[in-house]
DNA sequence: CTGAAAGCGCTTACAG
DNA sequence: CTGAAAGCGCTTACAG
C-alpha cells in the first residue's frame, strides 16, 4: 500500500520508466497501446509521480506565491478572499498551484516571500498592493513577479504589472453623490492612495471641493471605518455622503452611524468600494464599486506565463470598475 | 546572479558539501569554525538550499493541506480565513508550510486533495468539516489526517480529532434568550449540525420549546441566511429572538431584519457564532459565541506531529466555546 | 517506438 | 571533525 515510485511500476508493467515518463506526459512518441496501458495501470497498482521529483529534474516548482503586502490580518477583508479564490481557480486551469501567504507582521510577511523564491518554492510572486512599493521589489529576489496595483511600475524587467484602474468606479460615486444634491462629502481611507486624488478631482470636476476636514486616514479594518466616520460625522458641519475605499471601512461607517442615530440612507449617503460577497447583505444594500476579480487573475497568470517564459518588459494590463448601485445612497434634501 | 548549488557553494568554500549540508542543519559534528564561515558565506554569496531537493531526499514534504470540504466559497466566510490564518501562523512556527484548498466546486476540492496527497505533495492533511464524514475519508488518500469538527471519529487509524465542543457557548445562547423573556425562538443554520440539537436541549432544559416552524435550514452564506430569515419572521406569531449558527448567517438576519423593519435588539434579538472580526462592528454590534482559533491551530499542528512521528489512535482534543455579550440581545416584552 | 544512462540538488550513513 | 559516494524519484537527451 506504501507510495509506489516510478521504478517498481515501470518493472511491473514489464517496461522502462523512460516509457511510463513519456506516456503520462504525453511527450514523445509512446504507441497509443502503451499509454491506454501505462494510464489505466495507474489508477489500478495507485501510482502517482511524485512532486518533489518532478520538481526537481525539471527545475520549476509549478507553484506562484501570492502575498498582500502592507496589509495586517489579510483575509479580515472579503477583497483579499475573494482574489485568492480567483488565483487559485486560475492557477489550477493553469497547472500551476498557489502558495497563499498569510503571515501577519509585515517582517515575517517579508521572510515568508524571501524564503519562498530563494529555495525556489515557487517560480514567481504575485504582490497585491497599493502603490507598488519600488523598495519592496528591491529587497526581494528577482523572481518573475507581477504586482497588482493602482499604478504600472516600470524600473524592473521582471516585473509586470496589473493596473486596477480606479478612475470610472470612483467618477460615478462622485458623480452620484452630486447628482443627489450631497455637497459636504466625506472620504475615509487610506489617503496616500490614489483613490482619494481620483475621488477629489472627479468632486471638482463637478463643482464640489473636498474639504480637509472631511478627509480621515483609515486603514481597511472595520474598527478604524469606524473610529474615523466618529471624527466625521460630530463635527458641526458634517458631510451627508462618504465614500469609503474599502467595503469593510463601509462596515465600520454603518456601525457609527447607528451609534449616532444617524439612518442610512436618510440621514447619511454612503458607497463602498470591492463589491466583497457581503456588500449585497448589509442593511441596507451598500451602493459600491465593483472589481472583475477574475479578470484580474485571469490577466495575472497570463502575464505570469510570459514572464517565465522569458518575456520582459510586458506592458501593464489595466482592468476597470464600475459602481453598483444598491440602496445606501439617498438625496441629501432629507439630510439636510 | 543565478542560484547558485550547493556544490559551487562548497567549492568556492574549499569544503565538502557534505559538511555545508551539516553546517546549515547543526546536525552532525561541525566545528564552530566552519559553521560559522558557512552561515556568514550563504548570506554573502547568495545560497538558499533547493527545497525540492530537500524534499526528495528527505521523503517529507513539511507541507500541511487545509480544506474546508462540503463549502462553497470558502473564504466568503471570514470564520475559515480566522482559521486559515491561526494555522498558517502555527505551522510556520512549527518549520512547517501551509497550501490552502480553495477550489469551489466540491469535486475540485476533492481532486486537489487527492493530487496532493498522492504526489506528496503535503505529508498531512487538515480538513475543517463539521460533522466528519466517513465516506470523504474514505475516498481520500491514508495520509495523517486531522479532522476538525463537532465530533470526534474513531473509524481509522491515521486520522486524529480536534473536537469543537459547541455546547458551552450555545447552552449560554440560549439562557440568555430565556432570562430575557424570549419564548418564541428560532434557529437558522444547518440543520444537520448538532448546534441544532444542542441549542433544542439547552432551550427544553429552560423549558422552551423549540417549535419546528421557526427552524430554518440554511448554508452560511449571508444571502441564505436572509432568505431563511425572511420566512421565520413573516410567520404569524413570529420568533423574537433567533440564533444564527454562523455570523454570516447573522449577518442575512440583520438584512431581513431592516428589510421588514424590524429593530435590533428592539423587535428582535440574535445572536451568532464564530465571532468573525467583523462581528464586533456590526450595527449593533453583534453578540456571538467566541472560537479560539489559535487553540485550535496549535492543537491541530501538536496532533499532526504526532501522526507523523508514528503515533496512532490518539485520543480527541476537545476546545469549548463561549458567548461574548454584544448588543444584539434585549428583552422580550419590548418586541411582544 | 523504446530503453539505458546521466543528471537535477540535496542528505546521510559509512569511512577515516 | 570531514569527505567520497550512494541514493531520493523523476525526466530527457542520446542511441537504437
Amino acid at each position: 500500500m506504501a507510495n509506489m515510485n516510478i521504478k517498481d511500476f515501470a518493472e511491473s508493467l514489464g517496461i522502462s520508466t523512460a516509457t511510463v515518463s513519456r506516456a503520462i506526459h504525453g511527450s514523445g512518441r509512446v504507441s497509443a497501446a502503451t499509454r491506454e496501458r501505462v494510464l489505466k495501470s495507474m489508477d489500478e497498482l495507485g501510482f502517482t509521480p511524485n512532486l518533489h521529483a518532478q520538481q526537481l529534474v525539471r527545475g520549476r516548482s509549478g507553484m506562484v506565491g501570492l502575498a498582500f503586502p502592507e496589509q495586517g490580518k489579510v483575509l479580515a477583508d472579503l477583497f483579499f478572499a475573494a482574489l485568492a479564490h480567483a488565483m487559485q481557480q486560475e492557477l489550477q486551469d493553469n497547472n500551476l498551484g498557489l502558495m497563499l501567504n498569510l503571515m501577519e507582521r509585515e517582517e515575517s510577511q517579508e521572510n515568508l516571500l524571501k524564503q519562498w523564491a530563494c529555495s525556489q518554492a515557487v517560480d514567481a510572486l504575485v504582490l497585491v498592493t497599493g502603490t507598488p512599493s519600488a523598495s519592496l521589489l528591491a529587497r526581494l529576489p528577482q523572481v518573475p513577479t507581477v504586482v497588482i496595483g493602482h499604478a504600472a511600475c516600470h524600473q524592473f524587467p521582471h516585473v509586470a504589472c496589473v493596473v486596477l484602474d480606479l478612475e470610472q468606479g470612483i467618477r460615478s460615486v462622485a458623480r452620484l453623490f452630486v447628482e443627489h444634491g450631497h455637497s459636504s462629502i466625506g472620504y475615509i481611507g487610506n489617503t496616500d492612495d490614489s483613490a482619494l486624488a481620483v475621488f477629489r478631482t472627479s468632486l471638482a470636476d463637478a463643482g464640489i471641493t473636498l474639504k480637509a476636514c472631511n478627509v480621515a486616514a483609515s486603514g481597511s479594518h472595520p474598527s478604524e471605518g469606524s473610529m474615523a466616520a466618529m471624527r466625521l460625522l460630530q463635527q458641526a458641519n458634517r458631510p451627508t455622503a462618504i465614500f469609503a475605499r474599502t467595503d469593510m471601512i463601509a462596515m465600520g461607517i454603518f456601525h457609527a452611524a447607528s451609534a449616532l442615530n444617524l439612518a442610512i440612507p436618510g440621514d447619511l449617503s454612503v458607497a463602498g468600494h470591492d463589491d466583497i460577497d457581503l456588500a449585497s447583505w448589509t442593511a441596507p444594500p451598500l451602493s459600491t464599486v465593483q472589481i472583475n476579480y477574475k479578470s484580474i487573475a485571469s490577466h495575472t497568470v497570463a502575464l505570469i506565463k510570459r514572464l517565465l517564459s522569458d518575456h520582459h518588459q510586458l506592458e501593464p494590463v489595466h482592468i476597470s470598475t464600475s459602481l453598483v448601485v444598491r440602496e445606501t445612497i439617498g438625496s441629501s434634501s432629507t439630510a439636510a
